[in-house]
DNA sequence: CTCATTCCTATGGACATAATATGATTATAA
DNA sequence: TTATAATCATATTATGTCCATAGGAATGAG
């Protein structure tokens, strides 16, 4: 029942490069070493958000990342979904069609519907800019 | 961000006993048999919910196992607990103590408290009870 | 070109999950 | 008492995921 390390870093990645938005580019190296997370590690956990859209980047030279839309547009649930994919309690709720035998009958599955329910409108309903707003509330020189 | 298969075997057993809650005691292999899980696998599922006090065993012959309580009087999440441990979205939030260095200025802190309260709260509001009235009403025969 | 940076892929150790298996212990029925 | 049927306790094994480390290829700026 945990979000693993990647949806974890994914978040303070996301939240970094919002709170150092200035228009420039970031390279991840920075980021790494403000997060205190390792360069190599971080590459796979960006990579995803890139392919994504979420982030844009540029190779080379001062190259780096930047957010591709703002803070306010991107929902805690949509980065952590493009890491953990779907934030499912149960396998049973994966995927379009329903796979599992015991859905026509299954007793418990209303309950499961429900969990879903309440983690994914919950994740939702919190915003990239609201976790800046938290940052800058806590803390004075932005090292998150 | 599952439940593993022990907390949702765990659910189905409880939910069995309540449904053929008759006052008698109801061996495991019965259970094992309705719910397609084997014996084996079974009796380590029932073994912490026992040691927990919520189901009464007898051993011997025509024993077996009958809930301690009235079915309203368990939450899914007292059941899920037993096998899960803490219902927590973040090794963070576990244990008494603040453990985490980043806790005194970490910005995701909040969001993380928030997941894990909807969490709880939710499968806290759903009794043993509320799965038994869905499972009369799915199915004639009580095969669950 | 040269250097910094993104991008790609592979590898491995640690740990958890999901079973399966074997047998010991206990209590009831006959 | 004896056989039976159930709980209880460990151990083993396969499988998979998580968390990271690593090496190198491709790219772009100066």
């Amino acid at each position: 029942m945990k979000v693993s390390t990647k949806g974890r870093y994914a978040l303070r990645i996301m939240l970094d490069l919002a709170v150092h938005d200035s228009g420039e580019l970031v390279p991840l190296k920075e980021i790494a070493a403000r997060q205190n997370i390792t360069l190599k590690y971080m590459e796979q956990i960006i990579s995803p958000l890139s392919k994504a859209g979420f982030v844009q980047s540029l190779r080379g030279s001062s190259g780096g990342y930047r957010l591709a839309r703002k803070p306010a547009e991107y929902t805690v649930g949509d980065i952590l979904r493009v890491l953990e994919g779907p934030l499912v309690p149960n396998a049973c709720l994966e995927g379009e069609e329903n796979t599992c035998p015991r859905a026509d009958f299954c007793p418990t599955l209303p309950f499961w519907k429900g969990l879903n329910k309440v983690i994914n409108d919950y994740v939702d309903s919190v915003t990239l800019e609201d976790l800046v707003e938290e940052a800058l509330s806590r803390q004075s020189d932005y090292v998150i």
